[in-house]
DNA sequence: ATGAAAGCGCTAACAT
DNA sequence: ATGTTAGCGCTTTCAT
């Protein structure tokens, strides 16, 4: 045995320091059971030629002496640690909320542990989050990218197994899921157009963002289709935050020539929409007619209950990871991972009582 | 030099496996550089006595080479990573979404990843993510403790800086952050009882939970004080669902003596009273006064503005952080960590149009 | 079925 | 200012 390796720890930790450390390795074990470590190292793992009876014995000692395994010793000698790392611009976000959620369930389930970077939509903060999971060997990535993301961030990337969520950057190459918020924006349009509007706003995120791009495209395209013209004095395909809504939706209520209708592009924006419209106690749908963006819970209480456009939410997350675990197992085994095709969730529209025709002007 | 180590990696990786790993270590930076791999560790943290020219290169070659540090080997030598596990039992719920973003600030500034264990109140998954970021040798762990805290759950916890979140568990020595919702139920109560109102029903969180118990003990003391009984047929301090509010409400609202005022004990079941509310188009405050818990933004764009219990979301969640970084820091200096004095934030009325004096009977 | 031994990538004495 | 050397705790051949 090398020189008071193992007996040493017992001595100290007298209550003097808080966290006394407890460095019991599978050799503490092996030496308990009077065996070598590999075969403790074995017993752990369940390998197939280790007895039954050692195994249930290197079992209990490890209970008993407070064992617990070095997680990074053992990433030492393996390719990778059990690590999925998601990258979101917000966690307040609700899609980006039920990402969270479903992920977490998910990875608890494969044994993998989740580690959440927020990035604030900040380039830099990306990269870091990025070549601090590379540096932990994380298994693979879910990433929201930000609308600048940097070469060397799409290198480190490029490392491993990744999945684009709700938005997608060239940069990237990485299959995505996401929302077909065109669609979604379009059926809106299409429907207030049905209704007779002739002048529908857009307030909508920012066209850097791979999905406010769409989303602002699907606008201007619904319009077409029902030959309006897009209006640059409605259209506001400018930001992403409740405040942005707010001020927009009120300079758009006290413009000389208001719109009768107002569609928004994002859950927040549409939070910061119904807050001005609450403020300037407008008629809803009597004097605009309003469709937001996602349907959080709350939306439905409204008075009167908010028409929006639906997502699934849950069922793109889980789309999401499932196209991640693909790609890890097929890394795993070798095997020839499929042509990553990404995917669009359809969205459906929910109308509730906030659309009405026009005001007669 | 070891046969073959550090050349054999460029011949691989054809455009074959999809993953071509990099396994560059400060070895091959050490060989191209022609120094020892000592000066590379020592160039690449920094150290005081390494030519800024040294610095320079190693920094250089390093780039160029792809190298990507292993977080596991470096965690080999030291004490811990660079990890903090932060537990909570979901993560849609607003409170604990703020603390996940402050938390996530945090820790990307004082360069520690953030890992997400989302235990749905399972003490066996609350177990499983303790050992698991015991193993992983995280830092330190905020946790909000499910209701049935394991004793080894506790003990691999003792082990670990530790804040506890919201909710605190006796089993677990160690200090909390959370809201004094007793007084914020008690005063939501005062007021009520103090515009007539005899007949007061709570909804709140289950007892089994320690901020349950305080804010339905709040609550039975606040109408003590302005000698009201406590009516069994009002008081429901059973769940913490949407749906158990939901269906209490509806039950309440069809009692035979209805209460002439609700009361909340969580965001998420006002959120499941209001749907009642709503689905039975019940007059408020006219037919009912009611107060919530929390505030989330759209409480404020409900009609009528709902009167609701406000409380310092980020503030809280600031307090456990910086309780928690001041833990670590002790434990690495050595110094004698204050005692551990945990914290109850006041949470503040604010009354908006849901509360009235009763209607007559 | 088990042991011996090597080595993963890094940091930190201990040399110069 | 830099090189040598020795492990950290684990998995994994290769023996037996």
């Amino acid at each position: 045995m090398s020189r008071g390796t193992s007996k040493e720890g017992s001595e100290r930790g007298q209550g003097v320091r808080a966290f006394a450390s407890t460095p019991v390795t599978i050799k503490d074990i092996a030496a308990a059971l009077g065996v070598s470590h590999s075969t403790v190292s074995r017993a752990l793992n369940d390998h197939s030629h280790i007895s039954a009876d050692m195994k249930e014995r290197v079992r209990r000692t490890a209970m008993e002496l407070g064992y617990v395994a070095h997680a990074g010793a053992r990433t030492l000698r393996q390719a990778h640690a059990r690590l999925i790392g998601m990258l979101v611009p917000d966690v307040m976000n609700q899609l980006f909320a039920v990402m969270i959620k479903v992920l977490a369930a998910r990875c608890a389930r494969a044994g993998y542990q989740l580690v959440l970077c927020v990035t604030q939509d900040d380039p830099e903060a990306e990269l870091r989050h990025v070549e601090a999971l590379r540096e932990s060997r994380a298994t693979g990535l879910i990433v929201v990218p930000t609308p600048g993301v940097l070469s060397k961030t799409a290198l480190l990337m490029a490392a491993m197994p990744v999945v684009q969520f709700s938005r997608s950057h060239p940069a990237i190459a990485a299959p995505s899921v996401a929302i077909d918020g065109a669609r979604g924006i379009a059926n809106a349009v299409r429907h207030l157009a049905d209704l007779g509007h002739r002048r529908i706003a857009y307030v909508g995120l920012s066209t850097a963002l791979s999905n406010g791009a769409a989303r602002a495209a699907g606008f201007t395209e619904a319009l077409a289709q029902r030959g309006l013209a897009v209006d640059p004095a409605l259209f506001h395909p400018g930001g992403g935050t409740i405040e942005y809504a707010r001020s927009t939706t009120a300079a758009l209520l006290r413009a000389p020539r208001p719109p009768t209708a107002i569609v928004y592009g994002s859950a927040d924006l549409t939070e910061g929409g119904l807050e001005s419209l609450r403020r300037e106690d407008v008629d809803v749908p009597g004097h605009v007619s309003v469709i937001g963006f996602g349907d959080p819970g709350w939306f439905k209480l409204m008075t009167p209950g908010l028409s929006t456009v639906g997502l699934s939410l849950s069922e793109s997350a889980e789309a999401a990871i499932s196209m991640l675990l693909r790609q890890i197992e097929a890394r795993e085994t070798g095997a020839p991972l499929e042509p990553q095709t990404s995917l669009e969730l359809e969205p459906f529209l929910i109308l509730r009582e906030t659309t009405a025709p026009p005001r007669a002007d």
